[in-house]
DNA sequence: TATTGTTATACTCTATAACTATA
DNA sequence: TATAGTTATAGAGTATAACAATA
């Protein structure tokens, strides 16, 4: 149950819980889904509208031409649509196709499911305690 | 704060908050460390204290050719060392080295840190939560 | 001259298939 | 015949360096 952990412990004992459970969702991936970066990068883009190449590899953290390679892949796949910037011609604006948006719905349902069925056989405190911890972690993750 | 999410809500707010804390402490990780599976491998091998080919390819979740590219690696790197089985001469026993073991304790300490800043700047019963929840977690993901 | 995107090339990690040695 | 480990080879993802177009 709730030990008092020193900050270091719970340093340690937050960093493994989170990187085991990381590995075992991305396990429950299926082989004909889109890649992390593809999904993220789509989910992304779904969530935003759109998104120049530059903001989508700032907010993956990977380089523009991975980045680059990535949105290829989308957009031969049909999932994304690249589309001139009005503004500024060095910049492509890449847009969410209705397939797109469609994928990234199907995608997130497939990968709750495994844990929706394991969340089921906690007690009401512990769900309850996952929905904090969840607000907290993720408040941790974007400071 | 605690707001009742239905277990299908609560899935995908897990989901996201394990999934982006987790990308936030590997890009944490310094260029001269070791890789996510090479790392992994050696604390459990320092967790253990040893294990072969086959047992460290199971639980890091890889083939074992894989796993057998990972171990020449971090022997090269004199992390590590191979020895025979003595019952079963097929078996290759995989050790840790005491550098093996010195480099173990300094990652986790450097990877802990940029967390552990954090951490302190939650009240008391934010990182009791987290206690808690780190507990749940990792239940749920050897599950 | 700086910035945005792209192409060319190389490196890392993982996988499948085939091989060796032992049970 | 089956199992543990290894070697050979290929595929996916990312990086750096060099290039084109625009600001």
């Amino acid at each position: 149950m709730a030990q008092r952990l020193s900050t270091h412990d719970l340093s340690t004992a937050v960093r493994i819980a989170v990187a085991r459970l990381s590995r075992r969702l991305r396990a429950e991936k299926a082989d004909d889904e889109l890649s992390d970066t593809q999904t993220s990068a789509l989910a992304f883009l779904v969530r935003e509208g759109s998104g120049t190449i530059g903001q989508l590899s700032d907010h993956e953290r990977v380089k523009p031409p991975s980045m680059n390679r990535t949105i290829n892949c989308l957009e031969e796949a049909g999932y994304v649509r690249r589309t001139p910037d009005a503004d500024d011609g060095r910049k492509v604006v890449v847009v969410p196709t209705e397939q797109g948006l469609a994928l990234v719905a199907e995608t997130r349902r497939r990968r709750d499911a495994w844990l929706h069925k394991r969340l089921r056989t906690l007690t009401p405190e512990q769900r309850a305690t996952l929905a904090e911890a969840a607000s907290i972690l993720r408040e941790l993750a974007d400071s």
